[in-house]
DNA sequence: GTGGTCTAGACCACG
DNA sequence: GTGGTCTAGACCACG
């Protein structure tokens, strides 16, 4: 899987790399039990400190999403809890891009079929 | 419209006005042309310093989505410009809020009625 | 409130901080809405780095003890959040701890009684 | 005696396994005298290096817990040491688990309840 | 002035 | 070899 890096963006890197590795989980590019790269092997394919991304690993640890083992690296869990329920945080901003979306001139519909894209 | 700022939230103050009239005036409770509380006013009603409004408004009025005059202070836009388009950060954002909540066992029908709800 | 650092620990600094920190809340040493130093002045009483105390501080907010702005430094929070329950981590570990007393001697009523000062 | 490792635990293997035995001979699982499967044996068993098995042993030997001999392999020792005290390690994590419980909205009563079961 | 992020480098325990 | 911790230093956005 290839980690982009928007070097331009407000969302902190090491931000950007975890919403893409839980992007990858969820549409399947990263399967269950499937190792990610080191932490050394990641921050030199993506040219940043190794300690970024050891950031991201150890919050997608604490979410639930990998686990890291000092012998075999990090990998996807097998069993993420599924808690059911959208965050309130999620909730909000998914009504932010909402309005931004309607006040845009954007149909409704548009938005449905983005929800069937990326689920 | 009442401004509810969140100080556990880890989005800038100035950001969390901003998205809620953003809202208020998708959602109507905002009319086109209405009057918005004068910089001063709205600080003293939250709380915060006056220079955080600012940049509020500074931010609305590049947006398009408001106008200010010395005169009448800041008023709703009567023609917002429609895009008709997404942008890409709120499509990736999109992508991102979407992929959690189905990692989290959310059906994309309860997706879809939020949907319906904040459109 | 006098933080101390055993730098013989197998407990990493980040976490020493932490956890006095959070007995510290619950003696009643620190107060809801109480001031905490901020990064920079308890690094350099500690005698660490700042990175440190900054980890400290994230996980206390994360875990939903303190907040953190900008403009004021870090807080005690008001309202902590109470799930009811101990966590299965810390029941084990408490599980440990009696098992290790017990087979040490120390009576049932010596754990209670501990039980009650730290209480 | 069944040992369970949780992969996703911080604590090292090595370490929930001497747990696991020191709180098996506390309950009486494992009584004084009683043989302990080989390293090689509990090391197939779990489905780990024999080194880290090793490794267990030694403490659990260095501790007092148990005594190795070449003929007969490991044994649960007859008469374990007591010191009378809870050692002070394990006094500041009782005060830490006290407070953490406490902040939760734990009644005493509760953590005292546990006491009793874990005893 | 404050916390948040990031770098370049180092050492450590685990296995 | 792996992730985890820590340092010394720097720059940034927020307010």
């Amino acid at each position: 899987m290839i980690i982009r890096i928007d070097e331009y963006s407000d969302v902190p890197i090491y931000m950007q790399i975890r919403n893409q590795i839980v992007m990858g989980i969820s549409s399947g590019e990263l399967k269950a039990g499937e190792q990610l790269p080191t932490v050394r092997a990641l921050a030199l394919e993506i040219g940043i400190n190794t300690m970024t991304v050891s950031k991201t690993y150890q919050m997608l640890k604490n979410e639930g999403y990998i686990m890291t083992d000092r012998k075999n690296g990090a990998r996807v869990r097998e069993n993420i809890a599924q808690s059911g329920v959208i965050s309130e945080d999620n909730k909000t901003e998914l009504r932010r891009i909402v309005s931004e979306a309607r006040l845009s001139g954007v149909p409704k519909a548009e938005l449905k079929k983005l929800i069937d894209e990326f689920y």
